[in-house]
This record gives C-alpha cells, sequence and structure tokens, in this order.
DNA sequence: CAAATATAAGTGAGCGTTCGCTTATTTAAA
DNA sequence: TTTAAATAAGCGAACGCTCACTTATATTTG
C-alpha cells in the first residue's frame, strides 16, 4: 500500500487558510485550491468528504490550536489581575505568532461554519474561564457580574484592537498598529472597569 | 413612459438582507432573490448593475441608516457620560427596531464589501465621535487616550453582548438576552473604566 | 406609437465532484 | 531473493449542475 505523503495534506490546509483569508470565502473553490497546493482536485477528497468539511476540519483545528495557546501557563485559580494578564499575553502572542490562523477565524466567525466552533469552545474554554470568574468574585478581585457582561468588558475591547491593528486603520486614523504598551494600557483600564471599589 | 414600481425594488432590497441574514453569502443567489421577491433575475439588473454592486449598495444604505440612528439626539458637546449614554441607547434601539440590519452588518463586516463602509464611517462617524472624545478629554471627563483604545473599551463590550444576544447563548449560558438592564450595568462598567480618578 | 419597465427563457462560464487510470509501496508465495 | 498480486495514493479530464447575467418579447404608461 502507498503510504500518504503527509506533506499533501499539510499543503492543501496551508494554502486553503492562505486563499480564504487572502480572498474571503467567494474566492476559495476547490480546484483553485488543488493549483495552489500542487496537488489535484482529486487527492483533496482523499483526504475530505466534501468542501464542507474541509472547511470544518480548518476552523476546528484552528481554534482547538488558538485555545491550547491561550490556556498556556494558566490556571483558573490564578488571582484576577494576573489571570487576565496572562490571557491577553497570550491572545496577543498568538495573534502575533499566527496572524493569519487569527484572521481565518474573524472571517469565519459571522458563517454557519462557526457553530461547531462554540459548540467545542463553550465546553472547553467557557468551563475553565467561567471557574477562573467564580474564583476571582470569591476572592472579592472582581466585581460580581453575570458571565456575559464579564466577557464582554474584560475581552471585547483586545478583539476590537487586533481588529483595528488587522485593517491597518481605526475610524479616525488613517495607519494603526497594536503593540504591547497599547495592550497594558488597554487591559488597565479594563482592571480598572472589573476590580472591586 | 411606464413608471417603475418602486415596490419592486422595496422588495428585492429587502428579501436580499433577510436572505443573507438567514442563509449567509454563500446561500444567497440573485435567482433564488428574484423567486423570492416576486420579480424576475432581470428586473434585478434594472436596478443595479450586477450582484457585487446590490449588495454593496445595501450595505451603505444600511450602514447610512444605523450611523444616522446612532447619532440622534447626539452632539458633541455633550458630557461625556450623558454623551455616551446616548450612543449605546441608540445602537441599543437600532438593533432592537432593526435586528436584521444589525445582524446584516455583522455579517457584512469581514467582507471585502465592508471596505466601502468602512470608507464612509471614517469620514463621517470618525470625526463627530473624535471631537466629542478630545471635548470629554479637555473637560477631563475621560482620561487621556489614543482614540482606538478608547473605542476598543468604549463601544466593543456593547457589541459583544449584542453578538451574544443574537446568537441567543455565550460559553457558559445556553440562552442569553440582552435586556436595558444588562445594557446599564455594563455601561456604568465602562464608565468607570474610561473617567478620572 | 414611443419609451421605458418587466419578464420568461435562455447562455455560457465556473463550480464541486467523480471517473478511469497510473504510480508507489507492501506483502508473501515461489 | 525474486517477483507478481494487492492496495491505496494520486492524477488529469470531464461531468452535471448552478450561477450570474442577457436576449427577445410583451406590457404599461404618456
Amino acid at each position: 500500500m502507498r503510504p500518504r505523503d503527509e506533506h499533501k495534506e499539510q499543503q492543501i490546509r496551508q494554502k486553503a487558510i492562505e486563499m480564504i483569508v487572502a480572498e474571503g470565502l467567494d474566492g476559495f473553490g476547490v480546484n483553485k485550491l488543488a493549483k495552489a497546493a500542487g496537488v489535484s482536485p482529486a487527492t483533496i477528497y482523499i483526504y475530505h468528504k466534501d468542501k464542507e468539511e474541509l472547511i470544518s476540519s480548518l476552523c476546528v483545528s484552528v481554534a482547538e490550536k488558538m485555545m491550547a495557546f491561550s490556556l498556556r501557563s494558566f490556571s483558573p485559580d490564578m488571582d484576577f489581575a494576573e489571570g487576565l494578564k496572562v490571557q491577553w499575553r497570550n491572545r496577543l502572542e498568538y495573534f502575533m505568532e499566527c496572524p493569519l490562523d487569527m484572521e481565518f477565524i474573524e472571517i469565519m466567525r459571522y458563517t454557519h461554519f462557526y457553530e461547531k466552533v462554540t459548540a467545542m469552545l463553550t465546553v472547553s474554554f467557557g468551563q475553565i474561564l467561567g471557574v477562573f470568574m467564580r474564583n476571582a468574585e470569591e476572592k472579592q478581585q472582581l466585581v460580581p457580574l453575570p458571565f456575559e457582561v464579564y466577557w464582554a468588558i474584560a475581552y471585547a475591547p483586545l478583539y476590537q484592537l487586533i481588529k483595528f491593528h488587522n485593517q491597518g486603520n481605526s475610524y479616525v486614523n488613517s495607519s494603526f498598529t497594536l503593540d504591547d504598551k497599547l495592550m497594558e494600557q488597554t487591559l488597565g483600564l479594563v482592571l480598572k472597569a472589573l476590580k472591586p471599589l
């Protein structure tokens, strides 16, 4: 039996993400992908049932990688300020190391493909960070809040900054770059909002 | 000369938005739209050059409507807390009155169609809200910040709550509904982050 | 009738997918 | 050790279908 050339499947996955980031979901096609990956269209169907399953599998694997990354050196028992800082650092670091992945996930976020990702994130992510939040409340390092309000304050600003960075500009500045200093400043304000007193 | 049936164009625009919200950009097609709107495909091309222009025009008109709405009873001279509250109220009200529009814009936000909207928003929106922000800083009702950091803290949390509401759940709760009380609570925290002292 | 709207019935390009076949590798009988 | 059967990877070409868009014709107004 002829063995699989794992390099081929890697090329397929890599090029698919690149294509979707560069041209959007519209610009993405199986034949085009085959050409870009240096592979026959039929080869793609050895690894994937159909286009749908291919894209879904990309979403899930990227999301898993991102999640694993963002939980590095993190524990739900950490003090609130420290734990949130670790979270922000990890997310920023991931975004710096894998900007394509990050853009890819942002594009997929508003498609039906993302439902599977949400389901996964709900169990793995929500549980750990839910515990972190409740712990922090008990230690009186965080004002008591509904989870959604907490999440909206604690993480949405970071993603907005990343969004500005990705599009290279905001509503008033024609060029914008996210760096460590800006992240620290924003995190400082978020902590101010969430800490008691 | 036979006059245009303006009702037809309205139907086309309305159904297009409904289709894109319900089935995403993939599920959207000109022939399908024609059937849904009770119109011949060719009729659509009387009003629109091509599919691209049709979608673009929807984006721009919805975004304009949303912007006008969110600036109601607002002036850049307002005190910071009051002005921000008006902004949040307007956005929430728009979202309650026109949930389809809001979802539509969120879907389009990560496609290439949105570039034209960004360009428009940059001049109309950024200028007014940029002035509001600088005024508030001068009155010492707002800590001095880069515009992007300000925006990320001041508005991103609201949009995150709307996102949770639209998908009907968050990472830990299987059902979530955004209401006035939650908005007030979140806005309170945001103001705490942004006010001096 | 003149002029524009509206339509039903296309048209051809491009899409996802599959078919018939070749190639590379393993297995195991001779 | 040789070698042929077995098997899955891999491929180029094309199929059927859907899509955005057009054409030829009819309809409705001034």
